[in-house]
DNA sequence: TATTAAGCGCAACTCAATTGCGTTATAAAT
DNA sequence: ATTTATAACGCAATTGAGTTGCGCTTAATA
C-alpha cells in the first residue's frame, strides 16, 4: 500500500511534527499521489470505508495546522485540501497563489504562478490575507 | 412596518420579475435598509421568527435567480447575501468587485470601487468568473 | 519496558440547508 | 369581478457535513 518512500515520510513527518501512524501515513501518500485537491468524502471513498470519517477530519485539521496541507476552495463550500509547497512551515502558511475551480470535472487546482498581488489596504479596509477563486474550464477538460 | 417607497417595490419587483407577497416586500425591505450582507440566520432574527426559514431560503434563491441578490463569501461558509447594484438582470449578474470580509465585525462588505482583472485565461485555463475576497480588518472596527 | 500523550473508532449530536406536500395568496385571463 | 393557473407559504421530516465525548489503542521518549 505505501508506494511513497519510506524515508520521505520520515523526513515529512519530522519536518511537521507528526505521527507516524499507519493511517496518518497513507493519508500523506494519498496527497503525495494526487494531482489535485482532496475533500474529506473523497477522501473516505479512496480508503473505501476503512478509515472513520472522524479520523479523516482530525488528521487533515492536524495536517493544515502543522503546515502540511492548506485549505483549498470548493464549489459545494466542502473542506478540502491540497498539500502544501515546502515553504509552509507549522508556524506559517505562505500561500500566494491563485486557485482555480474547474465546473466540468469539479477539480480546484493551485495556480502556482498566478502570485497575488500585494496590497495591504483599500479606501480604510486593512487586508491581512487575500484570495482569488477562479471558475472555469481546466487545462484538460478544454481539450476534450 | 414597510419604510421603503411603494413605488421602488413596484418598479423592482417587475424588473426583476417578482410576485409581491408581504413577506418578499418585508426582505426587499430589509435588503434595501441593510448597509452589509444579510444571512438566512441573520433575517430569520430580524423576522423575530415570523417568517419559516423555508421561505427564507426560497426567497433568497428567487431573489438571487432573479438577478435582484447575489451571494456574497462568508466566513463560516454560511448562505450570504447582498443586494445587487442595479446593471444585475435575471439573465446575468454583473459582478466586477471584490469583496471583504472583517475579521472583528465578521459583516461582509463589496468593495464596489475595487475591479476584478478581466484576465480570460492563465496558462491554458479558460477563466469564466473571478473572485478576490480579503480579509481583515473593516474601517468602522480599526477606528475602535 | 514503562509511561504519557496523541490518535483512533464508535455513537450520538449539531446545525445549515433541502424536500415533500397540502394550503394559501397572487397574477392574468375571462 | 370572478375564475383559474401558478407561485409562494408553512409545517414536518430529512439530508449531510462536520463536531464532540469518551474509552481504547498505539506511537514516541525516557
Amino acid at each position: 500500500m505505501i508506494m511513497v518512500d519510506n524515508k520521505l515520510i520520515d523526513v515529512t513527518f519530522k519536518k511537521y511534527g507528526l505521527r507516524k501512524t499507519s493511517f496518518r501515513k497513507n493519508l500523506f501518500e494519498l496527497f503525495h499521489n494526487s494531482t489535485n485537491s482532496l475533500s474529506a468524502k473523497e477522501i473516505s471513498l479512496k480508503f473505501s470505508s476503512s478509515a472513520d470519517k472522524v479520523s479523516i477530519y482530525r488528521a487533515l485539521d492536524s495536517f493544515e495546522k502543522s503546515g502540511l496541507i492548506h485549505k483549498v476552495p470548493d464549489k459545494n463550500n466542502l473542506l478540502r485540501y491540497s498539500l502544501c509547497k515546502s515553504e509552509c512551515t507549522p508556524n506559517k502558511h505562505a500561500h500566494d497563489h491563485a486557485h482555480f475551480l474547474c465546473s466540468v470535472c469539479e477539480e480546484t487546482f493551485c495556480l502556482d504562478d498566478f502570485k497575488l498581488p500585494l496590497t495591504k489596504s483599500h479606501n480604510g479596509f486593512l487586508i491581512n490575507d487575500l484570495k482569488i477563486i477562479m471558475q472555469g474550464t481546466c487545462v484538460s477538460c478544454k481539450s476534450i
